[in-house]
DNA sequence: CTAAACGCTCACATCGATGTCAGGGTCAAG
DNA sequence: CTTGACCCTGACATCGATGTGAGCGTTTAG
């Protein structure tokens, strides 16, 4: 397939794409005209790249662990664990720092409904 | 307490104390000389707004949430429930991207595990 | 062969929170 | 009154992923 369709199939924005494989996330065989084609599989790796970045992993982190999964090399896999070690404490982190904010937000909602319905007995 | 004590006992930085407050989000009082003052108060100010904006709330959706707590209106309760509502159904959403990231990458980490695994059984 | 739909590269623009620098006040201790 | 630490405003820079537009080539259906 190429760019459009790989586009509609994932979400991405044709833009999107191009900055993927020009981040090494992504390859792409040309046409003898040099137009990008891909296979069925892209679709799940861009899926892939999709969620990590989505997920605030910096391209640049992506480049180092998902290669790797594509073609773990003998030597680059313990490096590559680091790596991921390292970027999964990262996430954990953030979700505790989300869920965090959301139970402050929890109590904010509490206290306004609270406030709300004091005004409504008020009126009562 | 000036700027530089509040920086300190909250690890914002002066310049992202004094753009909370050309936000909206963070009052001050002034000395005759134009230097801004601080309560004890404030203190869990930051804190809240720190704690949100890495969230990834927007300051503009912080100022429509934040002042209501400090001072809750009658008319202005119940379209910040909303907006509160709102957003936190995008940080429970968000919580789950990171979620599904982290899943996915527990994965490459597993398989990457096993491929090491499978690299010293051949090993020895 | 032609036209419509699609793709290419290059380059500049965008957003939000923060960094940084310049030029110039303020405050407190001596 | 002076000095050193602190503060002020205003402006420009930064980062990363993506949008956008120009100018031009490719592919495919008719």
């Amino acid at each position: 397939m190429r760019i459009g369709e790989l586009s509609a199939r994932t979400g991405a924005s044709r833009r999107s794409l191009r900055y993927y494989e020009e981040q090494g996330l992504l390859v792409s065989s040309r046409s003898p005209g040099g137009q990008r084609h891909y296979e069925d599989e892209h679709v799940q790796r861009v899926r892939l790249v999709q969620a990590f970045l989505a997920a605030g992993v910096p391209s640049g982190t992506l480049v180092e662990m998902v290669p790797c999964m594509a073609e773990p090399s003998e030597g680059r896999a313990r490096q590559a664990l680091e790596i991921m070690d390292r970027e999964r404490a990262r996430l954990s982190e953030d979700i505790d720092g989300l869920v965090a904010a959301r139970d402050a937000l929890d109590r904010l909602i509490e206290d306004n409904r609270a406030y709300l319905t004091r005004s409504a007995d008020r009126e009562v």
